[in-house]
DNA sequence: GCTCCAATTGATACTCTGTCTCATGTGATC
DNA sequence: GATCACATGAGACAGAGTATCAATTGGAGC
């Protein structure tokens, strides 16, 4: 999800109505860098003086994620956040001091999991693969 | 997590006293096949007639997982669950059918891994690995 | 076996997350 | 602008997980 207007462009095509509560949602999202929990977007909007229903934003994050605009993750404390991204297929590496994340492509992965695959003998019809650790910006100084 | 009395032994050796509640929630555990959540193992308790609060078991899970006796995983619908495993690093392929799982060893990722952290310039300090799919047992006869 | 103390337990209260209901409001279409 | 299905918000609700604290108990030492 790049920015508000995209992902409201995204709920038009896919034939949802485009309302203020939606609207002002998707711009909190954009305004967000990392991930964030519901509960944080929840603050955003009382901070912001909007009155959206709590309600209103876990459909709206849940339609969101229907739409790809979003991803759910799931951080190492066993909470549940969002973070806005592409709607392909991909995965996340999630810098736990600033809490940023960046996309990762496939860079082999499929095939990997694939080989896995077929040496178990299992099917595997999704997976789930999130990447902890501290960002180039975060790091200090030369990496040593 | 092979059988209770291993899990007791580990509990022993690690300075934890071997109390009953302890040791039935190692038996739970050690009965269940798959993963499981912690609100299934008060249901199990309940049903086999033992009075063990609901927190003890939230803090046998704790400690299980502490020693590595247990681990916790995210299922696709959100639910946190725990699979019984042993301690060391290695993730698990999830059947969705029936609910067990495998473990996978390494396999090739650590290094996969390594790579993608260079390559992002993230320095990865842990990761989440989840697969889900249909196991061999699981599987309708010849799978096509 | 018995005593003693700190670790552990269980009941309960509590916070927080996420869902549901339903009366009210409002986008989009005409 | 009128219409109506979709969407909202308030509040109730069900569960998960944690906190508190008096009562219990494992195990060490004798
Ligand atoms: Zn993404
Ligand atoms: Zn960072
Ligand atoms: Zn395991
Ligand atoms: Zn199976």
């Amino acid at each position: 999800m790049i920015g508000a207007a995209r992902a409201v462009e995204t709920l038009d095509r896919a034939g949802y109505r485009l309302t203020a509560p939606r609207r002002a949602v998707a711009e909190l999202v954009a305004a967000r860098n990392g991930h964030f929990t519901a509960a944080e977007l929840v603050a955003d909007a009382r901070a912001r003086r909007l009155s959206i229903g709590r309600a209103t934003i876990f459909r709206a994050l849940d339609t969101f994620a229907a739409l790809g605009l979003v991803e759910r993750v799931d951080l190492p404390d066993g909470d549940h956040a969002y973070v806005a991204c592409d709607p392909v297929h991909h995965h996340h590496a999630i810098c736990t001091v600033c809490g940023r994340s960046l996309d990762i492509e496939d860079m082999g992965l499929a095939e990997f999991l694939g080989d896995v695959g077929r040496r178990l003998g299992f099917r595997i019809t999704s997976h789930r693969l999130e990447l902890f650790g501290v960002c180039p910006a975060c790091s200090p100084a030369a990496p040593r």
